[in-house]
DNA sequence: ATGCCGTGGAAACCACGA
């Protein structure tokens, strides 16, 4: 079972990327972010003739997230994240497809930093934290995925030493995301390739993508039963290459059936 | 070190992204 996260950059702009790939490497299930689509105006028949259904929370202009799944029907857990009715953000959506929980999440980006966006980012990751407690010890599978907008670690951006005082990666989200992640979750992609390069966003400027200027901000966070059935993980960066392409390219793992 | 690009929405620019 195939489960990708593909942050789009706006689900119309990006309508021909995403069918051809969805087309190409028949994903499972597909967590979309920044959709950039007030509700009523996302293409759900073009996603259906594709062979999916498909779960979507959208906003005007900004955010919005989907959950997309391959011949059958995601069930809706919610599509808020708790702990803050004032937020309005379409930043969230769960479901579960089969046995699998899947979390979608588009975390604040927090530039510039230090500041109110800074402090909503983190807010949020605490909320997310708080969440995620209730998820991980599940006997189930239960992943999420989505764009984090966090560098782990040195080894997740081309200069790190550029990105010190970055929102993405500052010494303050890291140890958040640390946190999030000491609950017992597992960063797949990471776990699989730990010396490798991956990047999973190029700016759209000064040649990022052709220079391989990139970060690694997307991620699958696992929990033990999820875990136990991990086969494989990647990145389809040509995808980055294409024409038309989103700044960000679909981050994947295979479980085991 | 930087918004140089891309997108949406309103307005012929600005907000926002990372």
């Amino acid at each position: 079972m195939r489960i990708a996260t593909y942050n789009v950059n706006s689900v119309h702009a990006r309508l021909p990327s995403l069918l051809r790939w969805l087309q190409e490497t028949t994903p499972d299930i597909v967590c979309l972010q920044e959709l950039k689509t007030p509700q009523e105006k996302f293409p759900e028949s073009a996603i259906r003739d594709a062979g999916y259904g498909v779960i979507w929370h959208g906003q005007k202009s900004y955010n919005g997230v989907a959950i997309l799944t391959r011949g059958c029907e995601p069930t809706e857990v919610r599509r808020v994240l708790p702990g803050d009715p004032e937020d309005l953000h379409s930043r969230y959506i769960e479901a579960v497809v089969r046995d699998v929980t899947i979390g979608c999440l588009y975390l604040p980006n927090g530039n510039p930093a230090p500041g109110p966006k800074f402090d909503y980012k983190l807010r949020w990751l605490e909320r997310l934290t708080l969440h995620a407690a209730e998820l991980v010890g599940k006997d189930s599978p239960v992943i999420l995925a989505g764009d984090y907008n966090v560098i782990p670690t040195e080894k997740d951006v081309y200069k790190p030493e550029r990105w010190i005082n970055d929102a993405l990666f500052r010494v303050e989200t890291r140890e958040a995301f640390n946190r999030l992640v000491a609950q017992g979750w597992t960063d797949a992609v990471r776990h699989l390739h730990p010396e490798a390069t991956i990047y999973t966003f190029w700016d759209y400027f000064r040649n990022s993508y052709g220079r391989d200027a990139g970060l690694r901000i997307d991620h699958h966070l696992l929990n033990a039963a999820a875990f136990k059935r991990l086969d494989r993980a990647g990145v389809d960066r040509d995808v980055r290459g294409w024409e038309r392409a989103s700044d960000h390219a679909p981050t994947w793992i295979d479980l085991k059936d």
